[in-house]
DNA sequence: CGTTCGATTGAGCTTTCTCAAGCACAGTGG
DNA sequence: CCACTGTGCTTGAGAAAGCTCAATCGAACG
């Protein structure tokens, strides 16, 4: 099915206003699990972010559907008084648009340049409607999500700052595992100090203060500021189920 | 519909083994919205849990779906050194089913006296796929939990014990309101202290004296131990989102 | 009336936070 | 080519929120 879809975007001359669409709706398909490629790419249309440049902002109305196609995105959502709690990293292939109500329950921004493909909410729910595979698709999305939502919730009400730190390092190893499909052995941090420090509850100078206890353990290695290699998986991953001491 | 269900429901005689499924049905169809109450019905089954049972646990193979049709349930996750996350607890009315893995990613327990109805798994997901109403209130239901668990990350990762605490209460007194589809004045309290802490990321005496510095500022009363008066709502939300000093 | 178990309260401690200073690297202009 | 400057990262020292351990309380139950 993929396949069938790549070979589709890759059917177009180069340049022609549809190629994009049809990568992207690669990345949609991927995803939802759908196979109605020439529809999707009649109906979607493209966006550039510039890096802190937002997508949308927590409550306002939630008129589109994105799937990212390059870049990377944070999610996050903000207490009256500023405090901030990143609730997700978005990255290429991942789709943005799972929600019920008609405003969007957090903001978005773009960490790095970004591009997406973007619908109509209306015409993509019709779509959807029409093709019972891709709101199974929808389904199983959304239920991955809750359980990833789950994991997190462990993380930031019961693991110390280093699990957190180890448990963050392996979930971006396994995603970049997932889209690029082989084994990785380092990993990008498209985000700053901050950025992870309010996705594990934590602040940027114990993230960086932890960082340097897992470097000077030789479990990890800072290759860049914003790139890490791990040099020991497993003692990572013990540290991150808090397998460390019992 | 509902009407209907529930008439159906009393069309049968008192002790007809259809009586309780019946009743039952009514709680999935709310949830997720679907109408063919019959069919439904013929697939049902009853289980009953005593204080302190598990219904499955994290990893066991999830072979059903359920709902909750009297009683409480915790969900939780557990680390390999015994330290513990409740993910969420579960009201009459509750669906509990929502996965696309093999096997169940947390644990669920009774916390009081409590009824359930189950379904096989297969034949649910046979009879979904037959009723896309019903697929689409699969989604939106997980997508409403989504939301949920976003904001019990901002609540884990960001807020201070006594916000914790706050938001803890609003949104049983919430639950309550749609449960009971009036405005609520006190909440129970099935779940124990150390549950509380669990779910709220805090230990059982921090929940201990944050009960009393609300209790000392008027805001709640505990009018027994497992029964919360909320005497001032408002002060409660605004502690609950951080606004009581800025 | 005593026992038990969960809830509360107290005292000291630990982890993480806060605030502040120093560092490194990228971009800019002399 | 190199100092200048700004921004984000790191490191340090002290403070605080919440945790741990321990004692006490109190309601439910035999």
């Amino acid at each position: 099915m993929l396949a069938t879809a790549i070979r589709a975007a890759e059917a177009l001359p180069e340049g022609h206003p549809c190629l994009d669409c049809a990568v992207r709706s690669v990345a949609v398909c991927r995803v939802l699990g759908c196979d109605d490629l020439a529809t999707m790419r009649q109906l979607g249309w493209t966006l550039h972010l510039r890096p802190g440049q937002p997508l949308f902002h927590e409550g306002d109305p939630a008129t589109r559907v994105f799937t990212l196609t390059r870049g990377a995105l944070k999610l996050y959502k903000l207490l009256p008084d500023g405090r901030r709690q990143v609730t997700g990293f978005m990255f290429p292939g991942d789709f943005l648009g799972i929600t019920v109500d008609d405003d969007h329950a957090f903001t978005v921004e773009a960490l790095i340049e970004s591009q997406l493909c973007w619908f109509p909410r209306r015409r993509f729910g019709e779509f959807v409607e029409t093709h019972a595979d891709l709101e199974r698709g929808l389904y199983r999305l959304a239920a991955h999500e809750l359980a990833a939502a789950q994991a997190q919730m462990v993380l930031l009400g019961r693991k110390t700052a280093e699990e957190r730190v180890a448990s963050f390092f392996l979930g971006l190893l396994e995603r970049a595992e997932r889209g690029g499909g082989r084994a990785a052995r380092t990993v990008d941090l498209p985000m700053s100090r901050l950025d992870i420090a309010d996705y594990l509850g934590l602040t940027k100078e114990t993230v960086s203060r932890v960082l340097a206890l897992l470097r000077n353990k030789q479990t990890i290695r800072l290759a860049a500021l914003t790139r890490v290699e791990i040099i020991d998986r497993d003692a990572l991953t013990a540290i991150a189920e808090g397998m460390t001491d019992c």
